[in-house]
DNA sequence: TTGTTATATTGCAATATTACGATTAATAAT
DNA sequence: ATTATTAATCGTAATATTGCAATATAACAA
């Protein structure tokens, strides 16, 4: 199939899976600590930063733009990325929620 | 491709992507959400919890079994699941450290 | 205008993921 | 022994993801 069945979960559930999705790629993982790393906000930094062909790094840009991880804004020709603290927050929020239970101990494995 | 080219990001970066992958299914994260919330460690549940056929089931059981974050033991016909509360804690820290970065102020967007 | 630079989009090939029916393996129950 | 129960594995279809070459777009420069 390839296609999730996300009728049957809860929307916290799809809500994690789609911000653990984003975060289930190491370039887009690369992207977002250089955008912390570098308080100025970059672009075509980030293809020579990253050893991978400028498409696939825009398309990368393009998943966490569209979830609202990051923001872009044109700057002549070039693109300005940076972190959208709101939903970075907001997000945080939610993982947290899933990643800071209490951890049951065992009683059987 | 749909081949991550892996060897160009650190450890880390791989590392948290990983981790992050194996959350980016809704069924596995109401797995271990059920997991959490069912001290008792389950496994057949899972199915009639979870609206999806059993061998589906199974394989993402065995996914968060190979990434260490569940166990699994042999209990007659049963096999009964758990968290792996050491490998659960290595995950949170490194997942942590990726999530919990002061977040930078745009000065462009 | 023409060219240059920076980024986005398109199209496509290779591979991965999701889901499930059918089957298998292993134990339990009769 | 035979049958039922439970879970894993196999095989496969449908879809998604990754990566890039080629091209398009948009703004600036000469």
């Amino acid at each position: 199939m390839g296609l999730s069945k996300t009728t049957i979960f809860t929307k916290q559930q799809n809500e994690i899976a789609l911000f653990a999705k984003a975060f289930g790629h190491p370039a887009r993982v690369a992207i977002l600590q250089h955008l912390f790393k570098i308080k100025t906000c970059v672009c075509g930094d980030l293809v020579s930063e990253i050893k991978l062909a400028q498409p696939t790094i825009s398309q990368h840009l393009k998943e966490l733009k569209n979830l609202g991880l990051i923001q872009g804004s044109v700057e002549g020709t070039r693109v300005c990325y940076c972190i959208n603290p709101e939903k970075w927050t907001a997000m945080q929020k939610i993982m947290h929620s899933f990643l800071d239970k209490e951890i049951p101990q065992p009683d059987c494995c």
